[in-house]
DNA sequence: AAACTCACG
DNA sequence: ACGTACGTGAGTTTG
């Protein structure tokens, strides 16, 4: 096997970080996106590759041969922004940390030092890699060169790769032929002129047929078409010097090492200090503990595998102030529990012989009699101790959360890296891979032992700093009073689940299956052939090429089939129709039909989890099944609700909130306005429509009131003229025009939106009224696309929030209502704006009132909360 | 695993 | 000029 050299166009791939990845900021506000993107794709491909050799070659800023030859080389370039230059000396810094060569060379780019190494490492019988964003590098490209071109599409990267067979196959010329074609169509990123009226096909056509551009000048008379031939008649020398400019020089006199440019262990400590700096919180996963001097502290772990230790040691918790817990376990069974006293006092208490679960969850219920139990998810936890007072436990989770609600998960090694001074713990994964808990317990008691050590060892050493930063964001409240009652009151609906009609469900699936069938024979029998009706892309090829419906092109990998796209098409083509009604019978069917019947329990219900920390909002969210999102708009789809019932002596009651988002919107804008708007309208879209277009509100028109209706979602979603239009099929212009004339009714939304961006774009984040934080670090991108995302997002975020808190304080104060009132009904679902409650027959009235009362009591606003409540004998009726 | 589509607020 | 509505979760196909 040959050795290997990796070379990196280091502007480059730092340029292609910072344009298509969302950029960063750390504690200091510098921006490191781009070295965090440009590391991430350097070690990808390094694991790929595993090159003996490395190094990465800049450009200077001094001018090269290439100025001297054309004075307008690169003069006109648009200038690096200031987020992005200010990155370059960090990258330098970070590679020198990490011992990987950098090579730069006055008066060349840096192009030509990876052309030069590439062509000596060949010579020397390497294979060699370069890794580019910059297509002018395929010129290099030979069978032993492979060209790497990172693409990032929707923020994920992939790479295209290029040896010389790649080349042709992409471009129809040889690598060397590349130069020719730059040198014809120009280049206006590097100010290559190239020659007019020539593009990339007529380009590519004439490089095929004539091989180069001195040879096409030598058979001018045969070069097609015309405008070609008289442009390289005029413009040759023009041609001659541009590729000049476009060859990559590979004789560089570049003085370099190879000794220099081996690779070596990158994780250095130096590395180490610098990612810490950086806050590449992933990107300290990968360095080995040995190398990280502060993370190297040992911790010791102890078992207790017999009753008297085991009370002993609960004995000597019971004294402390706060203790670590955890529990390992499935639903129905306890393998390990893990108790920490303080960061010398770490034990694992397998159940086995005496100690069963039930006996350890006992103990630990008592304990919380006598102090504060940390986990890292109490909700969990409360599936096996039934616990009752939120001010006896500490959820690490949940407070993490709120601290950034932007985290895809929240382990026990992600809060000790970030909370407890970069300290590095094996993850789950680490410890257990793939392994069951089950399975784990019977096998690997060790490992599992460990495992629980960690969840409670973590939550009890963080949990001074979390409040302590809970504090300072003022987000305690919040927590205190919101979301840890609501584990509490989350845990009760998923213990209590809702009952399903399991049979009904089945006939109600088997129903659709009859039509679905039917509706397959007809698709098909229009479209002349069978094919799989759920493939976008093979439906894709029926309608638009085989059937030559209009529409064409729409998604990055082919023809849209979306239902939007499809609307249109409807009235037309009876397919199109067919193919609608099929999509929709067939997501009732899987989804629902289906996917519910799979997931009814023994017990006749459903048990749903409620996630408490995965909305970047504030709101919750339902898995296995998701229960927030059974169909409500379409009759068919709805019907579905009738197998959601309540037990014999209960009845649902159903109350939502009406327009929440936007009565939230009138409070915190101030605007005098909508607010007087909302003490007088029993229909506010009709009055929107009625002030916004000068009309008395019995004379607002069917269309107006759509219009005002979204009008006043877009301004709840973060409003634009692009998605208004959208949504109301009208031009941007007419869309800005609606957008100004709300403006201008209500005088002070305007001001509030603006101010939301204005104190995200100073802060970082956005608040709820009741202080929950959002981070927006989108705002402070150079990209357009991420910075207007970000705007909608801070005008969004606090309204959305806002109804979220406002909820989750109602649902906490039923909960503990009916609880103290020793009622039987209870909270079985909550799906945004709504609650819906298992009501036992003899409490309706109670329930109604509690109900009422702390819904609307839940917030204190400008505008009255206004609940709409029904009763019914199934989801379905109590709607 | 990613892309697409579609259900909800 | 860029190219979008805000927030979710799940089933299916495909590379």
């Amino acid at each position: 096997m040959s050795e290997k050299i990796l070379l990196i166009d280091g502007h480059s791939i730092l340029n292609r970080a910072f344009y298509g990845l969302p950029d960063l900021t750390n504690a200091e506000g510098r921006h490191t996106g781009a070295v965090y993107g440009f590391l991430n794709i350097m070690f990808r491909i390094l694991e790929e590759e595993k090159p003996e050799y490395l190094t990465v070659a800049f450009d200077l800023s001094a001018p090269t041969f290439r100025h001297k030859r054309y004075e307008a080389y690169k003069g006109t370039r648009k200038p690096m922004p200031e987020e992005l230059r200010e990155q370059v000396p960090l990258i330098k810094e970070m590679l020198s940390a990490m011992g990987i060569n950098i090579m730069s060379l006055e008066g060349y780019e840096a192009d030509d030092l990876l052309g030069t190494v590439a062509r000596r490492s060949e010579a020397k019988g390497m294979d060699v890699t370069i890794l580019s964003g910059d297509r002018d590098l395929l010129q290099l490209a030979t069978d032993k060169v492979l060209i790497r071109l990172p693409k990032t599409v929707r923020g994920k990267t992939t790479v295209e790769n290029y040896h010389t067979a790649e080349v042709l196959e992409k471009y129809q010329v040889t690598p060397p032929q590349i130069i020719e074609l730059k040198a014809l169509m120009g280049d206006s990123s590097d100010n290559i002129p190239g020659i007019p009226g020539v593009g990339e096909k007529t380009a590519t056509k004439m490089i095929v047929q004539f091989g180069s551009i001195e040879n096409a000048h030598e058979h001018l008379e045969e070069v097609k078409p015309n405008k070609a031939k008289e442009s390289l008649r005029e413009h040759y020398d023009l041609a001659q010097l541009s590729k000049e400019l476009a060859t990559i020089n590979t004789d560089s006199p570049l003085e370099f090492s190879y000794e220099k440019a081996k690779v070596e262990n990158p994780y250095t400590p130096e590395a180490y200090e610098l990612c810490k700096r950086l806050e590449f919180k992933n990107m300290l996963n990968r360095f080995d503990p040995a190398t990280t001097a502060d993370s190297s502290m040992e911790l010791e772990f102890f078992t207790c595998n017999d009753l008297s230790g085991v009370e002993a040691l609960f004995e000597k918790a019971a004294q402390k102030d706060q203790v670590g817990i955890s529990v390992l376990a499935d639903p129905d069974q306890v393998y390990t529990v893990g108790l920490v006293l303080d960061e010398k006092e770490i034990y694992q208490i397998p159940v086995g012989g005496l100690l069963t679960g039930d006996y350890l969850c006992g103990k630990l219920k008592a304990l919380a009699d006598s102090t504060v139990l940390c986990a890292m998810d109490i909700k969990s936890v409360l599936k096996h101790v039934s616990l009752d007072d939120p001010k006896k436990v500490f959820d690490a989770g949940v407070a993490a959360y709120l601290l950034n609600p932007l985290k895809s998960s929240y382990s026990h090694d992600d809060i000790a890296r970030e909370y407890l001074d970069g300290m590095m713990l094996p993850s789950k994964e680490d410890l257990l891979g793939k392994t069951s808990l089950k399975k784990a317990w019977e096998e690997e008691l060790e490992w599992l032992g460990n495992y629980a050590c960690y969840q409670a060892f973590v939550p009890c050493m963080a949990r001074k700093v979390l409040l302590e930063k809970l504090d300072e964001t003022g987000m305690r409240k919040v927590y205190d009073e919101i979301e840890l009652p609501l584990v509490f009151t989350l845990d009760s609906m998923e213990k209590w689940g809702i009952s399903v009609k399991g049979e009904e469900l089945k006939s109600y699936g088997e129903k659709l299956k009859v039509r679905i069938q039917e509706l397959e024979k007809t698709i098909w029998q229009e479209a002349g052939e069978e094919f799989n009706i759920n493939s976008p892309k093979q439906l894709g090829v029926i309608l638009f090429e085989k059937l030559g419906l209009p529409g064409g092109k729409k998604t990055k990998t082919g023809y849209s089939t979306a239902a939007d796209i499809l609307d249109k098409l409807a009235p037309d083509y009876a397919i199109v129709k067919d193919i609608l009604e099929y999509r929709q019978l067939t997501k009732l069917k899987s989804t629902y039909a289906d996917g519910l019947g799979n997931v009814i329990g023994e017990d006749g219900r459903i048990h749903s989890t409620f996630n408490q920390t995965i909305t970047a909002t504030g709101r919750i969210s339902s898995t296995d099944p998701n229960l927030q999102n059974i169909p409500v708009r379409m009759e068919l789809g709805r019907l579905i609700r009738k197998v959601f019932v309540p037990e014999e002596g209960f009845v649902f009651l159903d109350a939502d909130y009406s327009q929440i988002e936007l009565r939230v919107l009138a409070h915190m804008s101030g605007d005098e306005k909508l607010i007087q708007a909302y003490r007088e309208a029993e229909d506010i879209h009709r009055l929107t429509a009625s002030q916004v277009f000068h009309v008395p509100l019995d004379e607002v028109t069917s269309l107006q009131r759509r219009n005002a209706k979204a009008v006043n979602f877009g301004i709840v979603y973060g409003i634009s003229s692009f998605g208004l239009s959208q949504d109301l099929s009208i031009t941007r212009k007419e869309a800005a025009a609606y957008i100004e004339k709300y403006f201008e009714t209500y005088p002070k939304i305007k001001g509030f939106l603006d101010g939301l961006v204005k104190d995200g774009k100073e802060h970082g984040y956005v608040t709820t009224m009741f202080g929950r934080r959002r981070p927006v670090p989108e705002l402070r991108s150079s990209n357009f696309m991420q910075r207007s995302f970000g705007e909608r997002v801070a005008m969004n975020s606090p309204i959305q929030g806002t109804a979220a808190d406002i909820i989750k304080i109602a649902m906490n104060h039923v909960y503990e209502r009916m609880k103290k009132e020793g009622l039987r009904s209870r909270l079985v679902l909550q799906v945004h704006d709504e609650l819906l409650i298992e009501t036992k027959k003899e409490e309706i009235e109670e329930v109604s009132r509690i109900l009422e009362e702390e819904m609307k009591g839940a917030a204190d606003l400008a505008v009255e909360l206004d609940v709409d409540m029904h009763q019914g004998d199934s989801w379905y009726e109590a709607k």
